[in-house]
DNA sequence: CAGTCTATCTTTACCGGTACAGACTATAGC
DNA sequence: GCTATAGTCTGTACCGGTAAAGATAGACTG
């Protein structure tokens, strides 16, 4: 199958190879008939429009937007609220006709994605800063928007009150009276169940984690109460059995606070194995108001973040980004931190009335 | 920042431009001392790495490729089952290298996606086998392989057996002596709740729907049995509204057969709050074996597929064909029809013993 | 010591487009 | 009638690499 060029079509047509391009990428610049003439024989000889990278090396862009993943995609795309993330920030791109490439960001081999894959810019979704993968984008002098960690000097940053919000969490199981309290999380290595162990340092520089944990510490803090830290090893695995570990500990909690809902949603099926009732014997908070949130019985008390929201809006940074780059004269866009909300429901109120 | 392009480095070095490039590409060709110096200079000047679009124009390869996504990813991604399967295609990927590109099928405006956007081949999933973006992908010669809907003659496709899933399913449901059953499923449009109407064309032609809908009747059809349909628009939103009238129709079914475990959580979240007992009142069977299959309680019977080996059959698929472009001798790769399982657990067998 | 390798580097010729600066009309303005 | 102007089309010069064959020289073979 000899490709069909540019060249051969303007030979067939009897016009430079400029205009045939100028046919396909600037209506503007040639007469309609002989544009129509083009397209024609075009179509005869069976071309499939410009080829893609070679428009891309003329042109200097690519089309494509990357997401950096800092955990195995099997992992991350497991999460629906990574998942709609992703959605989101697709969904808001496809009508600039950008695609979305997921940029591994652990490197296997000698292939470094985030050196070697073509991209006009990148969204830097939850990863460890100090990723190598992080500084090839940044030597390659991509547009880049960190969503959920810490932007560097002068880079945007998406990012939601994880630190205001687990602190209403707290507060909030505070203010029902409970005492003794699990926070129940991840990053303290492969041992599921309570731990007194340290967080990992890779764990600490997860900003979701970092902050979550802050903010459950400053609501328990004010009120004196030290917490039994829980942890559920990083995989797909089902958190069951670190909460039943948890739950069956002397002096067992009378209220958890789980880092994600999807853990949450584990700590009850937990609860309802150990014929305990939620939140009578247990109170649950969640994070995140997952779907699951709201169809889990009873429902979960839970911190909502719009994970959509979020996700348009790395997006439309992104987007005044690479701009920004043509046209110097914009704005550039600001870092901007999400509100969230605290989402009361029967997980911790058990009053029917606040379940609705 | 004038761009360090190969060129500059070999200047510096004293040596052609073509063995800058061995020296990134294939260090075989060079001594060792000298391609350590072309490094310590392109390091110096703060050199790259090749630049992808040109590496990819002149090789041919682009070492990404897409995913033809036919729903709105927003949709597509919440899923976690169809996330899961991306997971698993991308993880396949990773070690050869290949990222991953999100291609939207439904085209915004004038670009393509399916056409313009720059990969090694594709792997359309559960598309409508009349989306123009398909015929790019086959115009454009590239490696396709198509999962979860009929590939075009001599194309690949891998599937799951949905047809006999829904088919055990049915009967499992009519062996335990339910009469009055409910299909709840996608595909008749935008009104929730129990219809008459027909399925409309665009979701026929959907396999997966096609097939579950033809094993459901399979198995009821042995018995007698005429099932009541039950419409849940195929959006984002809880489908409780459409579950709620289900069960208000005069003869409320005992039993309901769900398109997808994400739906038969709804269902179960609509039956307590009916405050209807399940498997008691109303049993109810899901199809994937979604996580939520096992966090509902009761846990959900369900027909559990393999997403995952589904992912990774995919992405070998696809790998061997991208390879067996290159190497004629290589055997094509085969479709292949994955097996499916019939799960049942509490919510229609009603004995604890199966409910672990 | 001629002949043949082997390792190492260079030469030539693309890959398939686009940007930008003309050049050549035809129309309009005065 | 002569010059601006706009509308079309062409020519040249890249974009930044890689493939494949050729050249050169020292090592090895018999």
């Amino acid at each position: 199958m000899a490709r069909v060029t540019l060249q051969s079509i303007a030979e067939r047509v009897g016009v430079s190879r400029m205009t045939v391009s100028n046919a396909f990428s600037r209506p503007d610049q040639l007469s309609d008939a002989l544009r129509e003439r083009i397209l024609a024989v075009a179509a005869e000889l069976g071309y499939l429009g410009p080829d893609p990278s070679a428009r891309s090396l003329a042109t200097g862009t690519t089309g494509t937007i990357g997401v950096l993943w800092a955990k195995e995609l099997r992992y991350s795309l497991a999460d629906e609220v990574s998942a709609r993330f992703l959605g989101a920030v697709a969904d808001e791109l496809a009508p600039s006709g950008l695609a979305l490439t997921l940029v591994p960001a652990i490197a296997e081999g000698s292939v470094v994605p985030a050196r070697d894959v073509a991209m006009d810019g990148a969204i830097a979704f939850s990863c460890d800063p100090e990723l190598p993968a992080l500084d090839w984008l940044q030597r390659r002098g991509l547009p880049v928007v960190y969503v959920d960690m810490a932007a560097p000097r002068g880079g945007v940053a998406i990012t939601i009150d994880d630190r205001g919000g687990a602190r209403a969490a707290a507060r909030h199981v505070v203010a029902l009276g409970h005492r003794r309290i699990a926070l129940f999380t991840s990053g303290f290595g492969d041992e599921p169940g309570p731990t007194t162990g340290q967080l990992l340092p890779e764990a600490g520089r997860i900003r979701v984690i970092a902050e979550r944990h802050a903010g459950w510490l400053e609501g328990l803090d004010a009120a004196g109460i030290v917490p039994l830290w829980v942890n559920q090893p990083n995989t797909y695995a089902d958190a069951r059995e670190a909460a039943r570990a948890m739950l069956a500990v002397p002096d067992r909690p009378t209220a958890v606070l789980c880092l994600t809902d999807v853990l949450a949603s584990s700590v009850m099926a937990a609860a309802a194995d150990a014929g305990l009732g939620v939140p009578g014997d247990l109170a649950v908070v969640g994070f995140d108001d997952h779907p699951l949130a709201l169809r889990s019985r009873p429902r979960l008390t839970t911190v909502r973040q719009d994970v959509e929201a979020k996700g348009r809006a790395a997006a439309q940074a992104l987007l005044a980004l690479v701009a920004g780059r043509a046209d110097v004269t914009l704005s550039r866009p600001r870092s901007r931190r999400l509100p969230v909300q605290l989402e009361v429901r029967g997980s911790t109120s058990g009053g029917v009335q606040l379940d609705r």
